[in-house]
DNA sequence: GCGCAGGTATTGA
DNA sequence: TCAATACCTGCG
């Protein structure tokens, strides 16, 4: 089946967007496990052209009773993944109107918001981002998954959810506890903990975070119905949260399409495109690109770092900031 | 070997 | 408020 709407796959798929890992390749396409009225359905993405989504879909293989299958729930599945709903023909209108961010269209055109399929996993990959490397963050959730997610098998492979928070809650912390509690296994061989994926001091965080979603201290469900002040406060509560994450989480997790991450890298494009090079605060460029930007400014932040990436503006700035 | 990578928490002025 | 500093870990 065809799914028509303008996107790059390969780009959205592979920008590094904390929502989640990139999907896994086989044979040309992106393949992600998803639950459609609890079951899972391991979706296989591929394209074409610009202008569409080739999808198809596999069923377990111990689970082949096919008469269930929702189409409808699972095209709206694959919408709200890729933000269909978003016109991509707006934000190009939005754009075009602004000098600094024209020529940003044509690099990155198809790019689109990754969005979580779960709010949760997109909470804990974003910690996990946190002064990491994209190949280490996506790598470390890929990880918890096969560790302690739920595994299926299907034609393509065997595929893990992202355990849930009541599953994470409870892992160990650290190779520390772990033995503590197993007092006859070695340290070396404890590899049942969080810090065991590579996610670093960022171990208690995740821990912790998934203690207050999973006790609803902090309610999933509650950041859905706030403002997006009140979301952004709420979620700067849980450990490990600063406002780069918690704008990430926002806008990847939650759909609020007016957060915009202020990172290091964005501080210096934007200190380039607006401020004459003058080095202005994290904080500032916040403000600015929710001010200037408005429900654009998610969208904005996306292309400005692939339009740096992909133009050569972030090898230059580097250059400038390397001493 | 050493600095850096899409920050955050903590501390002290 | 704000600057300074430590922090896991893998990679070049």
């Amino acid at each position: 089946m065809e799914l028509n709407n303008l996107i790059n796959l390969k780009l959205t798929q592979e920008s590094g967007q904390t929502s989640q890992p990139p999907w896994q390749v086989v044979e040309n396409s992106y393949c992600g496990l998803i639950e459609i009225a609890n079951s899972p359905i391991l979706l296989k993405v591929s394209q074409n052209n610009i202008n569409s989504l080739k999808i198809d879909w596999e069923l377990p293989i111990s689970n082949q009773s096919s008469s269930s299958i929702d189409e409808i729930a699972i095209y709206e599945e694959i919408a709200n993944i890729f933000d269909f709903n978003f016109n991509l023909g707006e934000l190009y209108d939005f754009m075009g109107n602004d000098p600094q961010l024209e020529p940003a269209i044509d690099f990155c055109k198809g790019l689109r918001l990754f969005i979580a399929r779960d709010p949760f996993e997109c909470i804990i990959s974003s910690i996990c981002s946190a002064n990491n490397s994209i190949a280490r963050w996506t790598k470390s959730i890929a990880t918890i998954s096969s560790k302690w997610g739920k595994s299926y098998e299907f034609l393509s492979g065997t595929f893990n959810s992202f355990p849930s928070s009541a599953i994470l809650s409870e892992v160990y912390e650290d190779e520390l506890i772990e033995s503590g509690v197993n007092g006859d296994k070695g340290i070396e061989f404890c590899l049942n903990n969080l810090k065991s994926c590579g996610v670093g001091y960022r171990a208690s965080y995740m821990k912790k975070a998934s203690e207050i979603i999973n006790s609803e201290e902090i309610a999933i469900s509650d950041i859905f119905k706030m403002d997006y002040d009140e979301a952004f406060d709420t979620i700067m509560k849980l450990p490990g949260v600063g406002p780069k994450v918690a704008d990430c989480i926002l806008l990847y997790g939650f759909g609020f399409n007016q957060a915009f991450p202020s990172d290091v890298w964005i501080k210096r494009i934007v200190s380039h495109l607006y401020f004459n090079g003058k080095d202005i605060p994290v904080s500032k460029v916040r403000e600015f690109g929710m001010d200037k930007f408005g429900n654009y400014a998610g969208y904005v932040q996306l292309y400005l770092f692939h339009y740096a990436r992909k133009s050569g503006l972030m090898d230059k700035l580097r250059k400038k900031y390397l001493y």
